[in-house]
DNA sequence: TTAGGGTTAG
């Protein structure tokens, strides 16, 4: 059936069928006429290309070549190792490439990085050291993937980085960039800036990736100073760096600083694609400024999957449901396929609106369409449980956790037990609660949870329990915060702290803005209260809440015309919900709050949530 | 015979 010869430094390979399209079909019964084909070198190479989308025949011929037991050159087993990258089959390129006689160390940087793209880093950082152990001395390229690949393993970037160090690689640029990025993954802040200012040049690249890594890694105000750095410095951002730097403002929900890098973004000439559009549509939903958003996307020449996501969930924790959901019908109307996100907005919408029949239509539609990409995850299931949770089928909910197919985990006892605090159920609560003690033992907001349920029910003892059992444990309540955004710079509120320069005017403004809203009906609410202390001392502690001190702040400050925006790191309590419809009513202000979930906007006395969240 | 670093939705 085969035979190999050697002639002219020409490859034969007498094949039993010809042309290699039909090399699939070698073991086939039909009796093979026998041809002879002359292959040289470029010939092999065109053949390989040609059927290089298909990678069971180009393995074929691989098992062909070994067949013959003549030694390949490298340059077409590296052509055929770089074909199976492209194809997505980088077990089988290893294959070949672990087969291969001594190849070069450029051979070894390109599986590292075919690793890194196909993020398994951990291959990728034993590849490295398989290298390391052979003797093959690193190029310049090889730590920019390296490093990027160990960046992602606890503790093995900074070995890798030491290596670069010492073959005096640290100071190429692509490299640099990468350690700086592996700093900022590390939280490692100074010794990135310090990498940063000692590099021997700051390309736009760099820049970027610096901003981005902070963005990602939850640093976004240090980001944005970044972005205004590197304009004092002379560097001219480009679309990449403002979709960062609108990420960033989306984060802490800087609506003026969006709007400064828009204003930089038209200065600079950037232009706008559906990225850069994607990333701005974010930022207006995250600042809570729905209409900006809606105007921006009825503008947007191209709009993608994304774009309709982000408006339907901005719609769905604005409040207004109604509009996320025709949005989806909207969108597949358009022939648009909706993803798993594009489901999660769907579901809260339904969720936050009490829709519960309208959400489980939704879901059993996830299930029934069969559809990988939408097939429901755990998010999703989630989502049903605060949906059935929260407008009061907390039997049917705890039921629907049951039949799950798919492992449990906190993030659907958590919406559970967050139905039951809604809904003052302490009897399923405590069984909820013990669950999730055992499952996250370290995370104390389902212990303040529980606690305020007890509190609230009056059962004081149960109250002493459980932060007796917080600190037994050594588990740490997260410090409540509102900030707001005033002159570019971001003011941040304590409950109860006076570190703010205008500390003494802002209390004040409290007291003043209490006398003023209690004349027209606001009554503090005490049941919000953790500690079991007298009714003075609670409405002491309520006072304070840190959302209460960031609109006596913004109070103080802003124009009257001006929306008061303030973003908290907690769910709001029943007292400042409350307080903040008072507030609305007597100052005729309007007050957007993000809290860790979804928008209040508090207009006239009323919220958008219908006291619904 | 060639090999880089950045971005969007919960």
């Amino acid at each position: 059936m085969l035979q190999v010869c050697r002639r002219h430094s020409k490859l034969w390979l007498a094949l039993s069928l010809s042309p290699i399209s039909q090399f699939s079909s070698l073991d086939q019964t039909r009796k093979p006429e026998p041809i002879r084909l002359t292959i040289t070198k470029q010939a092999f190479t065109a053949q390989l290309q040609s059927c290089s989308s298909h990678p069971n025949q180009l393995k074929q011929i691989h098992a062909l070549i070994l067949t013959t037991g003549i030694s390949i050159k490298n340059s077409l087993l590296t052509h055929l190792i770089t074909t199976f990258i492209i194809l997505g089959d980088v077990s089988y390129a290893r294959k070949v490439f672990d087969e291969m006689h001594k190849p070069r160390v450029f051979l070894w940087n390109t599986i590292i990085k075919a690793y890194v793209k196909y993020q398994d880093f951990m291959e990728a950082a034993a590849v490295y050291r398989r290298m390391k152990r052979l003797g093959v001395r690193p190029d310049d390229f090889t730590y920019t993937f390296v490093v990027k690949a160990c960046a992602q393993l606890p503790w093995a970037g900074w070995a890798v980085a030491a290596h670069a160090v010492k073959y005096g690689l640290e100071f190429v640029v692509e490299v640099r960039t990468e350690l700086v990025i592996m700093c900022v993954k590390y939280g490692e802040l100074g010794l990135a800036d310090f990498l940063f200012g000692t590099m021997v040049e700051r390309d736009l690249v760099a820049w970027n990736a610096f901003v981005a890594a902070c963005v990602q890694s939850g640093h976004a105000a240090k980001a944005l100073h970044l972005f205004r750095r590197m304009r004092v410095a002379g560097v001219e951002p480009d679309a990449v760096t403002v979709v960062s730097a609108f990420s960033a403002c989306g984060q802490l929900g800087c609506l003026e600083t969006g709007e400064e890098v828009d204003g930089v973004m038209r200065q600079c000439g950037i232009v706008c694609n559906v990225i850069v559009d994607n990333a701005r549509l974010d930022m207006y939903v995250k600042c809570g400024s729905v209409d900006m958003a809606e105007a921006l996307f009825e503008d947007m020449h191209q709009r993608n999957v994304i774009s309709w996501s982000t408006m339907v969930l901005g719609y769905a924790i604005n409040g207004e449901s109604r509009k996320a959901l025709d949005m989806f019908s909207r969108m597949q109307k358009r022939g648009v396929a909706p993803n798993h996100v594009t489901y999660l907005g769907v579901l809260s919408a339904c969720s936050h609106a009490g829709l519960v029949n309208e959400g489980k239509s939704h879901f059993r539609r996830m299930v029934q369409a069969g559809d990988k990409n939408i097939q429901p995850k755990i998010e999703h299931y989630a989502c049903m449980v605060d949906l059935l949770g929260r407008s009061g089928h907390l039997e049917e909910a705890y039921n629907f956790i049951r039949s799950m197919p798919i492992e449990l985990d906190t993030g659907v006892w958590g919406a559970l037990l967050g139905a039951c605090a809604i809904h003052q159920n302490v009897e399923l609560g405590q069984h909820v609660a013990d669950l999730l003690f055992e499952l996250a033992p370290a995370n104390g907001s389902y212990h303040v949870l529980m606690s305020n349920m007890y509190a609230a029910a009056g059962r004081w003892d149960c109250v002493d329990k459980v932060r007796l059992k917080m600190r037994k444990g050594g588990v740490k309540k997260v410090a409540a915060y509102s900030s707001v955004e005033f002159n570019g710079k971001i003011h941040i509120f304590y409950g109860g702290n006076r570190l703010h320069p205008e500390s003494s005017e802002i209390y004040e403004k409290l007291e003043d803005l209490l006398r003023q809203v209690k004349n027209i009906g606001y009554t503090p609410n005490i049941t919000s209260v953790f500690h079991d202390v007298g009714t003075e001392e609670k409405e002491a502690t309520l006072s304070h809440h840190s959302e209460k001190l960031a609109i006596a702040f913004s109070l103080l400050n802003l124009q009257p015309e001006c929306p008061i925006r303030v973003v908290k790191n907690l769910r709001i309590c029943d007292d400042c919900h409350s307080f903040c419809k008072f507030v609305s009513e007597a100052t005729k202000r309007v007050i957007i709050m993000r809290d860790k979930i979804r928008f209040h906007h508090f207009r006239n006395g009323e919220c958008s949530c219908n006291n619904f969240w």
